[in-house]
DNA sequence: GAGTGGTCTAGACCACTGT
DNA sequence: CAGTGGTCTAGACCACTCT
């Protein structure tokens, strides 16, 4: 047990009423400048523990009026969306990696949605499974642009999987994901080794740096192979 | 346009080289003591826009050596869990809520599970069923701990849902949530409407407060009804 | 108008860690 | 052991907003 900043105590004491219903929804907490003749620091410290909770969104602050502890009025969590690699793995199973199809196109009408979202007059359509274990873990259905990205058009992607090759190339500064369940339609399920009709996990991610679309990506898992965890962050 | 403080300049100047590649994962952005000079400002406001890019989790910051460009090893994004109510007002549809059935038990070996994970000795187990213009929007199997919230056992649910209660009644610092797609069982598919064996996606979430456990709910949506949106944040 | 939070300064000491 | 980030002080000015 190390001994922790004097910012951070004041912040965890506070937290800690809250939590305890010692100050409802609404309430106003104390003043920064009674904090400092409490805690007997100066207002600087007070103020990032006060911060910090305002960044939890515990609080909510106003000027000329004070801090008062906020209603939550929606959950919020953290999804962590991690390597497929490091999932499978992390399970205990083999990973294994297979490209299926790979093809550089001139975007056009007649190209997947996928391509078209991400705004790009080049993309890159791939297609690939993930196994754990000789099942098939997920099927990805990819776009990448090549406005965007265009090293991404010398990159045989046999060896390594899109998804960590643009982890380590291309950063990224926004991303939207969407989880839905789908049936398998006949296509696919043939490729995810299930029977048609069978429930999947389908997530879907967009991925943008600035107003550049770098790449949409749709993971299709068997319903029984994956589900996702988000963890409500504490702070 | 307002004009930003300092310390949020110098973040997004540095979070933009970043992006842009000049610094690549790994490199060592400047010493604070070197920015104090670059930005001509005191040391406590470029280690408050260093420490918000550690925050973000874009740089990581090593005593002695200094700060470098974090390797990304996995996205993470931030999952908002709205009120049912909101979420189908949003879309513009009539909001309708039904108690299906409402029991308190003391915890036994026959209880549903959800009862039993929440470690409580009583329980207040509910069902019920969230409308959206007529059509079913989610179907939701709840458990309550009365030892964490004994006023639960006051409460009539008919009127207002659980969830809508304990948001506005019961403060939470801890909360899980596990994302599944599953297949309609004979009972469920009634309830939902459905057919049996429909693709449903299935929402199971924890909530605790401190070591309490508070409430485990399972929701499960038809899988044309639904989906999960998750921004990433960009801070 | 007065009091709040938001920001900033120009110092300081300390723990840690790489050399 | 020297230099980094982590923390803290005791002031200050400002914008905003409630009364």
């Amino acid at each position: 047990m190390k001994a922790a900043a004097l910012h951070e105590r004041i912040r965890a004491d506070l937290e800690r009423r809250i939590l305890d219903g010692d100050w409802p929804p609404g309430a106003r907490i104390p003043f920064e400048h009674e904090l400092t003749h409490r805690y007997r620091c100066s207002r600087m410290t007070v103020s990032k523990a006060v911060s910090a909770l305002a960044r939890q969104g515990l609080i909510v602050r106003r000027k000329r009026a004070g801090s008062f502890v906020a209603l939550p009025r929606e959950q919020s969590a953290t999804l962590a969306i991690p390597d497929l690699r490091l999932e499978v793995q992390r399970r205990g199973d083999a990973y294994r990696y297979e490209l299926l199809e790979r093809r550089a196109v001139r975007v056009g009408a007649h190209d997947p949605l996928r391509a078209q979202i991400i705004g790009a007059r080049r993309a890159l359509l791939l297609r690939c499974r993930h196994f754990a274990d000789d099942a098939v873990f997920a099927l990805e259905e990819r776009a990448i642009s090549l406005t965007a990205v265009p090293s991404a058009a010398d990159v045989d992607f046999s060896g390594i999987a899109p998804g960590a090759w643009l982890l380590e190339h291309v950063p990224w500064s926004q991303a939207e994901h969407r989880i839905s369940a789908a049936a398998a339609c006949a296509n696919r399920a043939i490729e995810l080794g299930v029977a048609q009709g069978q429930p999947c996990l389908v997530i879907e991610r967009r991925t943008w740096r600035g107003n550049a679309g770098i790449t949409h990506v749709r993971l299709t898992y068997p319903a029984d192979q994956y589900e996702v965890v988000a963890q409500f962050a504490g702070r």
